[in-house]
DNA sequence: TGGAATGTTCGGCT
DNA sequence: AAGCCGAACATTCC
């Protein structure tokens, strides 16, 4: 489920039961090596809720409880466990559920917020994305789903933001001119703005803490539109592989 | 039945 | 060193 606009939806919708309140205990139903870290959050009580990238973010009086969603993870204010619940917040008042199906998601507790990561992809400045573009001899598509290169894209608002701008996914980086860079960088801040507002997009079974779905995946002008026609010039959109993951385009609108 | 699915990490190769 | 590739992780759905 989830890249930056679904967090960012899950933050702002999970924040209000968290903030102010102590983490009586976090139970754990996986045999997955973070549960045991989670123990150094028990007591604490939540400052704050942030996203940080694709991390939500729980600053305790010490350290973070970060929260990762992987591809099936869900964060809900509820007290319904299910076969899926894989750890219970269990609060002064209520509970959060961490429920993730294909347990690729995690819940830690780090001294600090990560490292190595590359600015926000929704706060970068166009300068630094340009600079940082020109740096690298990589593909765009790759690139763009590099979190130590700009944190918060995954496949579906790298494609959709390539097409937007027009770009091949298969570009390299640093021959981008600097009008195409900077058209990139619109289409970035732009798509994902567009998405955090809609609540994200909910594509398979993707929900936001009050259990409610997102919209913007009616918005998708290629991901996973495959055959359908481009809605710009009729094309057939094509999907192709790049390093392991279906990516989205138009031949017509996104020459190499 | 095989393939694909919103993600990350690690080892190996160039 | 940087970047690419494939595999691995686990499960469901079509």
């Amino acid at each position: 489920m989830p890249e930056l606009p679904e967090v960012e939806t899950v933050v702002r919708t999970v924040a209000p039961r968290l903030v102010g309140r102590r983490l009586l205990k976090i139970r754990c139903f996986t045999r997955k090596p973070w549960a045991r870290s989670v123990r150094k959050a028990e007591g604490q009580t939540v400052h704050s809720v942030r996203r940080y990238g694709k991390f939500i973010l729980l600053e305790l009086d010490q350290g973070l409880l970060a929260i990762h969603l992987g591809m099936t993870g869900k964060l809900l204010a509820s007290i319904d466990e299910g076969p899926y619940t894989r750890a219970v917040l269990v609060l002064d008042q209520g509970t959060v559920l961490f429920d993730d199906v294909r347990q690729f998601g995690s819940v830690r507790w780090l001294r600090r917020e990560p490292g190595k990561l590359g600015p926000d992809a929704l706060a970068v400045t166009a300068e630094d994305f340009l600079r940082r573009l020109r740096a690298r001899k990589a593909r765009l598509k790759p690139l763009l789903l590099n979190q130590s290169f700009l944190r918060g894209l995954g496949n579906i608002y790298t494609d959709e933001a390539l097409f937007r701008a027009g770009i091949h996914p298969l570009a390299m980086a640093a021959r981008l001119t600097g009008q195409r860079g900077l058209r990139l960088h619109s289409a970035i801040v732009e798509v994902l703005s567009e998405a955090v507002a809609k609540g994200g997009s909910s594509i398979s079974d993707y929900v936001d803490a009050d259990g409610r779905q997102g919209w913007f995946q009616l918005q998708h002008r290629v991901y996973q539109r495959t055959g359908e026609p481009c809605v710009v010039c009729g094309e057939p959109i094509r999907r192709i592989l790049v390093s392991q993951r279906g990516t989205h385009f138009c031949p017509r609108c996104q020459r190499r």
